[in-house]
DNA sequence: ATACATACC
DNA sequence: TACTGGTATGTAT
């Protein structure tokens, strides 16, 4: 694709229209399927194939147990509703709209927050060895399924869905002509490609944080402020800056010649800039990013742009495979995008939430926020402070707290085919104490608690943990194995040896030692006396209610949203510095835009903005060097 | 401090 | 026949 014709193909596929809708099975049991696009697919025939196959196994009648589970705590909430003070609501909502207010408030009024995510990232790894594959469903993985290929979605095989279902829905839904393809996953095949990935990613951010191996959380606010103010800098040179490296290139040069001393917080300069500027200018950013992971790695990706991570995770799937999305922050912007949306599409809201708060009346985004009161009223302080943030589109990061502290935890599992002797169980245990303590040793962490997870035979989990006293710390294999393996005889003494079958071992810890405990304790064994037995609890299983299908999933945000040539009578504008154009010099206008965003015209574009609202922050010759800021 | 549940990829 | 593994967090006790 030419220079001219590629912004317009960003801000088009930026904006371009809304994906069909998703619905939301409300069954626990079923519920694996409703986070990503599955569009074109016959859900119905699907789910009936699913519990089907899955008949009556062990592993099915614990998520009936679950769902039973979910069915109690939801009716002990109606109870709270019936016997909840006459005039909850109008108290609740006063308290929720005082927060909400608050809120909104801390929201940033620029687009810089990034969630890049890979598209079908371990399949893609798979397929670059394997091209044949790309003709057949696919997926990576045999008992489980970790990821699968459009042509296998197609049929309902999904990420976190167990193999052999993944090979009927195949089977039966193509009549018998296809048949699904497992191919070994390759952990360090994903490493190395990710790693590939972050280094082209760490040019736009060098502190962007990686979720997981396909993921990427990324702040654009810093890159896009040197872009803007420094306009005849080009990528290198900003990455450099940004890296905080002094190449002694150019950038060096021209950073020296910045006044100095003087700290501008990059999303001030932003905020200085016409909203429009700034969202054009991050999706072209994206945009080339995406390119270059491509290029570097012959992988795509999709991303979210919005001012919030909230926002850009949920934006991140609206365009994907291989395109881009872009909220903007005004607050009517926001609301278009997100209310609609069913509530399972926010982050932290998975499937049981979702049974519950659908068990309300409330679907999707706007629900959530009409019904804040209950929400307030029936939840936790915790959790309802998190649901009105969710649903007016605000996030904790909004409000600078920063989740990426030290590590909290670490532990190791595996899964074996259940009912083996105790002998062989404890062997399990001390090769899973020895690999953690690996580890452990590998990142230099000592832990005071140990726990040891058991999942039965029949998939329920029993966890157990226990605290060495203060000043002890454990990493040594043998200290792990000692502690779990005396746990894990406790947990068997409670249950009962017969029926003592597993399926899981895992060993986890936490309490790590941090700088404030001082030097290094000696290592002491200290095992505590066995507690007294516990009992595990089962639930009725209960049949769970259907919804409805939800009517629409994405709305189009041309007009609220997104910098898109403005169109009246035969003029266009620049999205830019609403410069016109004849409309039919299509190509005239995109060279202009380019220009404007390379840099040519944002001062003047800038100045005059700055004029007429009369926040000259960065305007003309007086602009400030952010250089320091970093 | 402990146990369990929920959520994310 | 057959349903992961790793980390963090929230809630209850």
């Amino acid at each position: 694709m030419n220079e001219k014709g590629k912004l317009a193909s960003v801000v088009e596929e930026t904006v371009a229209a809304p994906t069909p809708p998703n619905e939301s099975a409300s069954a626990l049991v079923i519920a694996a399927s409703d986070k990503a696009g599955m569009e074109n697919v016959d859900r119905g025939r699907i789910n009936a194939i699913i519990l089907r196959e899955s008949g009556d196994s062990l592993f099915m009648r614990q998520q009936r147990r679950r769902d039973g589970r979910v069915d109690v705590q939801i009716s002990e909430l109606k109870r709270v509703l019936a016997n909840a003070d006459p005039n909850w609501r109008r108290d609740h909502e006063a308290r929720c709209d005082v927060d909400a207010a608050v809120f909104l408030a801390a929201r940033p009024t620029r687009s810089a927050c990034v969630v890049v995510d890979m598209d079908m990232f371990y399949m893609a790894c798979a397929l670059q060895s394997r091209p044949h594959l790309s003709g057949f469903p696919a997926c990576v993985g045999h008992g489980m399924i970790l990821t699968s290929n459009y042509r296998a979605r197609k049929y309902g095989v999904r990420s976190a869905m167990a193999g052999w279902i993944g090979d009927k829905l195949v089977a039966e839904l193509s009549g018998g002509k296809e048949r699904l393809v497992h191919v070994d996953s390759d952990f360090d095949l994903y490493k190395k490609k990710s790693n590939d990935v972050k280094a082209v990613l760490t040019e736009y951010d060098p502190r962007l944080k990686m979720c997981s191996l396909d993921e990427a959380y990324m702040d654009f606010a810093p890159y896009l402020a040197l872009k803007i103010s420094e306009p005849e800098w080009d990528h290198d040179t900003i990455s450099r800056v940004l890296g905080g490296v002094d190449p002694g290139g150019e950038g060096a040069t021209v950073c020296t010649t910045g006044v100095r001393g003087v700290l501008v917080d990059p999303y001030e300069i932003l905020s200085s800039l016409p909203e429009r500027v700034c969202a054009a200018a991050l999706a072209r950013v994206v945009h080339e990013m995406r390119g270059r992971v491509r290029e570097r790695t012959g992988l795509t990706c999709s991303a979210g742009l919005a001012p919030n991570f909230l926002l850009a995770k949920i934006a991140s799937d609206v365009r994907k495979p291989d395109g881009q999305y872009l909220v903007s922050p005004s607050h009517d912007a926001v609301n278009y995008f997100l209310h609609p949306l069913p509530v399972r599409k926010v982050g932290g809201i998975g499937r049981v939430r979702d049974k519950i708060l659908g068990a309300f009346g409330i679907k999707n985004v706007k629900d959530l926020y009409r019904e804040r009161a209950l929400v307030h009223l029936l939840f936790k302080e915790a959790s309802a402070s998190f649901l009105l943030r969710a649903s007016v589109g605000c996030s904790s990061s909004d409000s600078g707290e920063s989740d990426d502290g030290p590590q909290k935890g670490i532990g190791k599992e595996r899964t074996f085919r259940a009912g083996q002797s105790w002998a062989e169980t404890v062997s399990r245990l001390e090769d899973i104490a020895l690999g953690l303590s690996e580890a452990m040793q590998k990142k230099e962490l000592w832990a005071r608690t140990v726990t040891v997870k058991a999942k039965l035979h029949t998939f329920d989990v029993v966890n157990r943990s226990r605290s060495v006293p203060r000043g002890v710390f454990l990493q040594s294999g043998q200290d792990l194995a000692a502690h779990a393996t005396s746990i894990l005889d406790e947990i068997r003494r409670d249950f009962g040896k017969e029926q003592f079958s597993l399926r899981l071992l895992g060993i986890r810890c936490t309490n790590f030692k941090d700088a404030q405990d001082g030097e290094e304790t000696s290592i002491v064994k200290y095992l505590t006396k066995p507690r007294s037995a516990t009992a595990a609890a089962a639930a009725q299983s209960q049949p769970s209610e259907k919804s409805p299908p939800s009517e629409k999933k994405y709305v189009d945000l041309t007009e609220e949203s997104v910098p898109d040539p403005i169109q009246t009578a035969g003029i266009v504008s620049c999205p830019v510095c609403q410069r016109k154009f004849p409309a039919d010099e299509n190509d005239a206008l995109n060279v202009h835009i380019d220009a404007c965003l390379s840099g040519g015209l944002i001062r003047e574009t800038v100045h005059e903005e700055s004029l007429r609202h009369e926040q000259s922050k960065v305007a003309g010759g007086k602009r400030r060097r952010i250089t320091d800021f970093w």
